[in-house]
DNA sequence: GTCTATAACGGGATAGAC
DNA sequence: GTCTATCCCGTTATAGAC
């Protein structure tokens, strides 16, 4: 199998950053090119379908990556709470520690959504695949395991989005260290029926009295 | 003060669909002009700024609708328990059971997120003080308060996401009927120390045993 | 392989008739 | 207020020199 040029991979990384920052439909060529170093005519040399092409590509491209530097972190022999441990960290690096967009909730919501519908489904399904995998083993159900795989997933993007809007990393953070233990907790998606009466903070906050308005 | 035109506020309901659909970048005149179906020239008559103004209005009006259907349903002198069941419910109908995106996490990620940053901004933290209050109310420190208001939006912002990347809403569903108890349960997105081993299935749902595969 | 130049097209925005 | 016609510019994409 003869494999593409070197140039191409190296500029994958940089065509990735801009559709995550742009998203799919406010990356035009003219920024590519910039970003690459490339002129407009050598890409389409290397990628001779255009952004479209280009796009496709980037989701490969991050699909291995995200696969050796995350989802392998959730394979081996420990244990269930060592592996999400580990995933956790590879997340927060990942994602720069919240400073970084998810590209495929970005390309969902900007312009690739229909274009790439299948290339995105799969790559959840990967996701959720490898954690509900790993919750599996630790003793949860099948369904079960894949909808707290899933809730997993919508917490991550959602406090990425978050953490994007307000300039703040904290909310992302916040989730990404609570995840291992929140994805083996008893019920954390649920409620806990055993506590209807809310504490007045938390045991491992000062919690000053709460202070009520009015 | 002179209310403007009847046109423009039916015409604003048609705008927000695309800019959802689309995101701001992938909404173009055309698609707004037949969306809407008025002229291109009629939509400057209306909105001399163009897109900006558009997407400008969009955010005001879909914030006033937010603010009457659902925010509003967290004010009144009923406990934190019902109010918060109220509020899931206006949240459900109002993404139409996760079939419709939210605009704001559109924009973020779609273009507007630099142009309207100010206004994404309050978006958020109208729905983090609305909550915030409500968890308040129910005894919870004010910072903790806050962050679990934001841990809130998140998991919306995901679950939305989720669902509309996977075409399945019950990620969404799922996710809005655990949120009155999973907001006042004792520590939802910190995991719970007292119950370190998992349970083999939840007590609500038939929990056949665990295959693993190999 | 990479460049400059340019074609073909669609975008946002305006003018002016009605 | 709404329309048709048009302008200007940025965009995607290609041709052809080097």
């Amino acid at each position: 199998m003869d494999r593409k040029p070197a140039g191409r991979d190296v500029a994958l990384d940089a065509i990735a950053d801009v559709f995550r920052e742009h998203g799919y439909d406010g990356a035009s060529l003219t920024t590519l090119s910039e970003a690459t170093g490339l002129g407009k005519a050598s890409l389409y040399h290397y990628f001779p379908g255009g952004k479209a092409e280009m796009a496709a590509e980037v989701f490969r491209h991050i699909g291995v990556k995200a696969q050796s530097s995350v989802l392998d972190t959730l394979q081996g022999g420990d244990s269930p709470p060592v592996k999400l441990r580990r995933f956790a960290k590879a997340v927060s690096v990942f994602y720069k520690h919240g400073r970084m967009n998810c590209i495929v909730g970005t390309m969902v919501l900007s312009g690739g959504g229909k274009l790439f519908e299948e290339q995105l489904k799969s790559s959840v399904e990967a996701w959720v695949a490898a954690l509900a995998a790993v919750l599996a083993e630790a003793g949860f159900g099948r369904v079960a395991a894949r909808q707290r795989a899933e809730d997993t997933l919508a917490m991550l993007q959602g406090a990425l989005i978050v953490s994007r809007s307000s300039g703040q990393a904290s909310p992302f953070l916040r989730m990404v260290r609570a995840l291992p233990e929140n994805m083996l907790a008893v019920d954390p998606l649920r409620g806990s029926q055993a506590n209807p009466a809310p504490p007045n903070g938390s045991k491992r906050r000062p919690a000053r009295a709460a202070n009520k308005r009015a």
